[in-house]
RNA sequence: GGCGCGUUGGUGUAAUUGGUUAACACGCCGCCCUCUCAAGGCGGAGAGUACGGGUUCGAUCCCCGUACGCGCUACCA
């Protein structure tokens, strides 16, 4: 498995995209055995196989003055050629002196690769299956640039050459290409590898999946930035465009694969043809990347749950990714969580030394309920921090601590009650609570809904009693108090 | 326009050599559980396999056509 950044393409190429590859696949685990390699470290030899294809006679040099064009300007081109009669270009029949001699003169020129008029190039893709594509069809491609730079097609070739690559599997959007890049091996008396093209995955509409129009959800450190469990998100992915053909027993079919079950179980034949739509909300997505600063900010999170739009992504990644925080190894877990406390400036040393117990169980009871490691650090906050150094959700506020106004005078009385709990046990601690309530004359239901928001600044979240035992029985008292001062 | 590739519920995918009430998962709805929200358990709606022809006793599956989508048709990759 070799990394090798295909960066031929001189004005579009830049630092920051070819770190994002790299990042993303880091991140993934997606671990190359060689690379990263850049493609524009090998011009020298592309252009003298370019050359090397121009003595050899398969390429010509085309004088034809270069235009300037934009994207828009060359849909439209490829527009008006199609009402056209296919013309022939009139230097590919120019005599090798007299291309020289106007070479030599200074001329600019890009070089061609001269298809024949007759025949056809096949391949059998692993994938699609046998190929054949009619010289007639392919046009006269360019190898280098007037001002020498060689093109995608020609890099491919010889680079996949040089590095003896066996198997060349790649997005399907180069189906097509794979017979120019055919004849490319052939010219240069090389074997060609063995194809194998992948669908692509769309949008909703199953249109293009763009930067341009669907912002960072194509970016791959997105994911990782949102909180998503790299197996996770590798597994999603793997299911889209693929399944496995060795088929479970009971008609089930598998989705949920380990790392290393899906090295086992993947095969090219089990890799579809038609492509696959990433199915998320475009609104949510594009909110999504108007706010990402307040996203990606865990207390603005925290304080208004109910903005988050929560189709940004595909549904069934969110799923999965849950599926992985609450079912996965508490040990997997814990380092990744432990990251996310660190950039929150959350972490204390004690969590994997004298409070590792509490720290652990703590974790596990809070991710039955979290979607991604992002949520340790939101709506988790509380349980990490002393005093009230954590967001309230005003809506919990109102809806739990201020609709029923006796709860307010009471809250003090609830605290003093707790505060008296000799043994904080989760069974005390309810006993006491169910206590204070009926003395009150309120139900037990005001008193929970409203400890929890005012212990953890949440309307949702595990079984108050557990809770209450997680954030400690001072923590809890302090909480009650404040709570009843300040709303 | 030409050439190529594709098309199974909203989405991802199943369906042995053509014979199933077209299956599973996500999502959605409801019920149960319950101190909230999830999770979990149970149940439900939702496709007759893009459309139209053929072949066949019988087509999701084979053939043809049409539509739609995607790709290539760039001195992009």
């Amino acid at each position: 498995f070799v990394l090798r950044i295909e960066d031929t393409d001189t004005l579009r190429n830049n630092e920051a995209m070819v770190q994002g590859i790299i990042e993303g696949m880091n991140w993934l685990g997606l671990n190359y055995d060689e690379g990263p390699f850049f493609q524009s470290d090998n011009y020298a030899k592309h252009r003298a196989a370019a050359l090397q294809l121009l003595d050899s006679g398969h390429a010509y040099r085309d004088f034809t003055p270069k235009e300037q064009r934009d994207d828009a300007k060359i849909k439209q081109q490829i527009a008006d050629n199609a009402r056209q009669p296919k013309q022939v270009n009139p230097y590919r029949e120019l005599s090798r002196e007299e291309s020289d001699a106007r070479a030599e003169n200074g001329e600019a020129f890009v070089i061609r690769f001269k298809v024949s008029e007759e025949g056809k190039t096949q391949f059998a893709d692993e994938v699609f299956g046998l190929q054949e594509r009619d010289y007639k069809d392919i046009e006269d491609l360019v190898l280098l640039r007037s001002d020498g730079h060689p093109l995608y097609n020609l890099s491919v070739v010889y680079d996949d050459i040089e590095m003896n690559i066996t198997h060349v599997i790649r997005g399907q959007d180069h189906l097509s290409n794979t017979h120019k890049q055919i004849l490319i091996y052939q010219a240069l008396g090389k074997t060609v590898p063995t194809f194998a093209h992948l669908p692509l995955i769309m949008a909703p509409d199953k249109g293009k999946l763009s930067k341009r129009k669907h912002g960072e959800i194509v970016s791959i450190t997105t994911y990782r930035d949102a909180g998503f469990i790299p197996d996770a998100f590798l597994n999603s992915l793997a299911l889209l465009g693929w399944s496995p053909e060795e088929k479970e027993a009971e008609g089930e079919i598998q989705e949920l694969f380990t790392r290393q079950q899906l090295i086992e179980k993947f095969s090219l034949g089990g890799i579809h043809k038609s492509n696959a739509v990433y199915n998320f909300n475009v609104q949510d997505a594009t909110s999504w990347v108007a706010q990402k600063e307040q996203l990606m900010n865990p207390r603005w999170v925290a304080a208004n749950p109910g903005k988050f739009p929560r189709n940004w992504t595909d549904q069934k990644a969110q799923w999965m990714n849950a599926e992985y925080i609450k079912t996965m190894p508490l040990e997997d877990l814990l380092p990744m969580v432990k990251a996310k406390l660190q950039g929150e400036k959350l972490w204390r040393e004690e969590y994997e030394g004298v409070q590792k117990q509490w720290f652990d169980h703590t974790i596990n009871l809070l991710r039955d309920r979290y979607r991604t490691l992002n949520d340790f650090a939101s709506f988790g906050r509380a349980y990490f921090v002393d005093d009230l150094d954590f967001e309230f959700d005003e809506e919990a506020v109102k809806k739990n601590l201020q609709k029923d106004p006796v709860l307010k005078p009471l809250l003090p009385v609830l605290a003093e009650k707790l505060a008296s709990v000799s043994e904080w046990t989760h069974d005390a601690i309810d006993a006491a609570l169910r206590a204070c309530a009926e003395a009150n004359g309120v139900k037990a239901g005001v008193f929970i809904n409203g400890a929890r928001t005012a212990v953890t600044g949440q309307a949702v979240g595990p079984s108050l009693f557990e809770v209450l035992l997680a954030i400690g029985q001072k923590r809890t008292v302090e909480r009650l108090q404040k709570a009843a001062a300040r709303f």
